[in-house]
DNA sequence: TCAAAAAACTAACAAAAATTAAGATTTTTT
DNA sequence: AAAAAATCTTAATTTTTGTTAGTTTTTTGA
């Protein structure tokens, strides 16, 4: 009888969840099946039920366990005593190390979310507006100390966050630079576009 | 009997191929259903097929109508006797304005791509390669003749296309900028942080 | 005005989807 | 080694999906 492998310190159900991002990303959360995701984990569908509550089960495990490790991060980063700059510059180099080793989970949570159904829809669309409103916060801080050119902030939030998710074209690349080249590439290039001219 | 209203110029299948990048938009491909979009256009779902061979034919209309106004431009920019600094600033205006103006279908076009099926999707993946092999090889050039910073050029490919896509959260918001400042916002941004510091 | 063409409707199909039920088998615990 | 718990399987159910067939209604143009 097939059964699910686990590896050291991981749940049949860690396991599930894993594979479901893999799959929620190649073919989109609508278009991958159970019955893809059973396959890939070596089962059939039925069983991967005495694991899980449902496919949607998945969906929003994966994207608010994403949404949580950001928003402890800009918890930690916003209590350093640095300037606001510094700030924006430890973030971006967090959203491009995550995009670059949490891959799958990253790119799903950031373009699956819609499927999510309520409550956690409107919970998740919630974190997300507050958690750029704060890093709106702090550029406009950049701004006011003339660190900053003046720049409409939402703006640098969009440009930021969706510059990140680009990383995706970078892991299908083939002929990659390294992750350091990569980070230090767009750090050179939105850090540089943020900074006022003196 | 219901009947598909047209404007002048449009046929029907206009009408339901702009209907389904609306809907497309909101939902994705493939959780948008025909009776969906059968309602949406104020008819019943079978008479969707006196004007469309299928939903997926809908999907492909859409992209590569996007996809070739897209190498047009490039076609007509490339050729202007200007710098290649100058050139990618007007490449950059043409995808926010094309991202502002015909939103749904870009973004669709964008997002939903995954779903065409063989041979366009083949097709279209080679298309959109070409493409940023070409937006990469102009950066190159800029940065022969020290305009552009020594920098990855397809990594600013990747953050370009990206940042632009990001214009769907500033249609989505409410306090919007307008779309000139919008533009200039950007341009300032991701301009100034390509150019090579004199 | 009348025939042909275009566009709509109702009804139905087949395929694929998520999920459940019931039972068999394996693993763990005692 | 027996009992309990966990895991997997087969089979079935219910919904939803894209699409087709056949027919009726509306529009067009000679």
């Amino acid at each position: 009888m097939a059964r699910i492998k686990t590896e050291k310190n991981l749940s049949r159900k860690d396991v599930i969840v894993s594979k479901a991002a893999t799959l929620f990303r190649e073919k989109g959360y609508k278009a991958a099946s159970m019955r893809d995701l059973a396959e890939s984990v070596g089962v059939e569908a039925a069983s991967l039920y005495n694991h899980i509550k449902s496919k949607s089960e998945l969906l929003h495990e994966l994207v608010f366990s994403v949404a949580n490790k950001f928003v402890l991060k800009l918890d930690e980063i916003e209590s350093e005593p640095i300037s606001s700059l510094q700030k924006m510059e430890k973030i971006l180099r967090f959203h491009i190390s995550e995009m670059i080793n949490h891959y799958e989970e990253v790119y799903v949570s950031d373009r699956e979310w819609k499927h999510l159904s309520d409550p956690y829809l409107s919970n998740y669309q919630n974190q997300r507006r507050v958690y750029r409103k704060r890093l709106a916060a702090l550029i406009e801080e950049g701004i006011r100390i003339k660190e900053i050119k003046a720049i409409d902030a939402p703006t640098v939030v969009l440009i930021f966050l969706h510059a990140v998710s680009g990383i995706e074209s970078w892991h299908r690349s083939t002929k990659k630079i390294t992750a350091e080249e990569l980070e230090q590439n767009m750090v050179a290039i939105l850090i540089d576009g943020l900074k006022a001219n003196k």
